[in-house]
RNA sequence: GUCCCCAUCGUCUAGUCGGCCUAGGACAUCGCCCUUUCACGGCGGUAACGGGGGUUCGAAUCCCCCUGGGGACGCCA
């Protein structure tokens, strides 16, 4: 069994290509078969190498991988000695009309096009005069359309497809530049290197009518279809880099601080289902489950905002898959998403931190508005007004706080010393132990919402706390406003 | 316009041959519990078979029509 995934280097790589790439990878791995990435670079107006980078960038992250990698535009001889090959056959013939102009198409898509007649009946011999006085043309084939014939595809999720041959337009072998379109170099390919199974989004369903129409006329044998729904946005329409933008780039979520598999995972889960109610799988858990059976027929929606351009789902099945992660190995992972938000701090420091914040934040990069205190000498100015606990006032909170630096002054900065200190340390003075609580916790961490208290003045360390409880002292004492 | 495809909660989905579906799960949302804040976790609520005809003892499940949605119709891929 062989499969493949062919991006064309035209933009980066988006969600909707990267789920055909992953649905390919776990068909091919589920199934001990080869996986083929072809870049088809065909389109020579429209490659960047910006695009071909990025669409290495976003398939490594995946970490996926493949097995075998070619470049259409390396084998371009074959596709036009192939696509020779067909008109030889009496099955293609040189159209001599000019290239439309942008105007003329649009004309095209109000009404079916389907061939030229005159140029579908110009004589061999003419045809052959023309072409070698120099004339440009393009190779078309010769679509049947005197039969009642109908093409049929028996798709593997979408079961039986038909269409009438004489629906199907005479489309384009070769440009008049004699390079062969996308529909020949991919057929071409698919056969020559002996594909097995196609699985693409449904939107190519169309267009395998005339690649059946191709293998046909080459005599090769047809590979299995599968043709995956497509992802759209909630606006209803086609997933598309040109309108909605980088965030269906598949960076985007990378530069976020999803980790690759939960992406994985959550890609998989939009017109595939195991069937049995699981959503958060491991990657061996996805390949064992997969198959083509579960595989739906409709369009699955991606939700993103202008405001929130990940899918809750995505976000959910990311933080998921985070807590699994182990300590060690999360921590790493945090450093350069907290230095890319400004914050110096380094692996060990790090390492601390993370078994706080780990069931705190959905993805990497919120380790920055998470733990922010952590990595600052001095706190960024918040409100006075924060400090005053519950049901208490600017005297509680005063005498809370020196309490607190009294007790952590000498207080052994474990947990449970902490805890036990703290504790004894309210029931002393009187108070709940949340009104003894928030005012340290705003003093330290500069806000009432922070990962547990003992944990977080260990990490801080005896120093930090004192100098920052002594700042929120100052403040409690000369009110400026 | 022509052709092709699709149709279960807001979203992703389960629903093998029609009866076990007063339609299940998850996310989101709302409420409660746990609790030093937040988060996690636990419990519960709101919420769907697009409409109309058939077939059948019985249809979310089969057939037809309508409606709705999407896709394709380039010398782009």
């Amino acid at each position: 069994m062989r499969v493949r995934f062919a991006p064309s280097p035209t933009g980066y790589l988006h969600i909707g290509g990267a789920r055909t790439f992953i649905f390919n990878w776990l068909f091919a791995r589920r199934n001990g078969g080869t996986m083929v990435l072809r870049i088809d670079d065909t389109d020579v107006e429209r490659n960047t190498q910006v695009s071909l980078d990025s669409i290495f960038d976003g398939l490594k992250w995946l970490d996926l991988g493949w097995d075998e990698l070619y470049r259409q535009s390396e084998r371009q001889a074959l596709h036009e000695q192939m696509a020779w090959k067909i008109f030889e056959r009496g099955l293609a013939y040189r159209d001599f009309t000019p290239a439309a102009t942008e105007e003329e198409e649009r004309d095209h898509a109000a009404g079916p096009w389907l061939f030229n007649a005159a140029m579908r009946e110009l004589s061999p011999e003419e045809s052959d005069r023309r072409a070698a006085a120099g004339e440009p043309f393009v190779l078309r084939y010769r679509v049947p359309r005197d039969t009642s014939r109908d093409i049929v595809v028996d798709d593997l999720v979408f079961g039986r497809v038909t269409k009438a041959a004489a629906d199907i337009e005479d489309f384009a072998l070769l440009r008049s530049t004699g390079v062969p379109t996308y529909h020949m170099a991919s057929s071409a390919d698919d056969a020559d290197l002996k594909i097995t199974h196609i699985l693409r989004g449904q939107e190519h369903l169309a267009n395998t009518f005339k690649h059946i129409l191709i293998w046909e006329a080459l005599d090769y044998p047809l590979p299995q279809f599968a043709h995956l729904p497509l992802l759209i946005a909630p606006d209803g329409a086609k997933l598309s880099k040109r309108i909605h933008g980088p965030v269906v780039s598949v960076t985007t979520y990378r530069d976020a601080g999803f980790l690759p598999h939960a992406f994985v995972n959550f890609v998989s889960l939009r017109g595939w289902s195991p069937k049995d109610d699981r959503e958060v799988l491991s990657r061996q858990e996805m390949i064992d489950a997969f198959s083509l059976e579960g595989i739906n027929k409709s369009n699955a929606m991606v939700n993103f905002t202008e405001e929130d351009p990940f899918d809750p789902k995505a976000v959910w099945l990311n933080a998921q898959h985070m807590r699994a992660v182990p300590l060690d190995d999360l921590a790493p992972m945090l450093v350069p998403f907290a230095e890319a938000a400004g914050f110096h701090t380094d692996a060990a420091k790090m390492r601390q931190i993370a078994p706080l914040i780990q069931e705190r934040i959905q993805l990497l990069r919120d380790v920055a508005t998470t733990a922010d205190f952590f990595f600052v000498k001095d706190l960024p100015p918040y409100d006075c007004a924060e400090l005053i606990p519950q049901k208490g006032d600017a005297a509680m909170a005063a005498k809370v706080l020196e309490e607190a630096r009294e007790i952590l002054s000498t207080a052994e900065f474990t947990h449970d010393a902490l805890d036990a200190a703290l504790r004894a340390g309210a029931s002393k003075l009187k108070v709940k132990t949340g009104q003894m609580f928030q005012p340290i916790r705003v003093a330290v961490c500069g806000r009432k919402v922070a990962p547990p208290l003992f944990e977080t003045l260990q990490v801080l360390g005896r120093e930090a706390c004192l100098d920052r409880i002594g700042k929120a002292i100052a403040m409690l004492l000369q009110p400026s406003v």
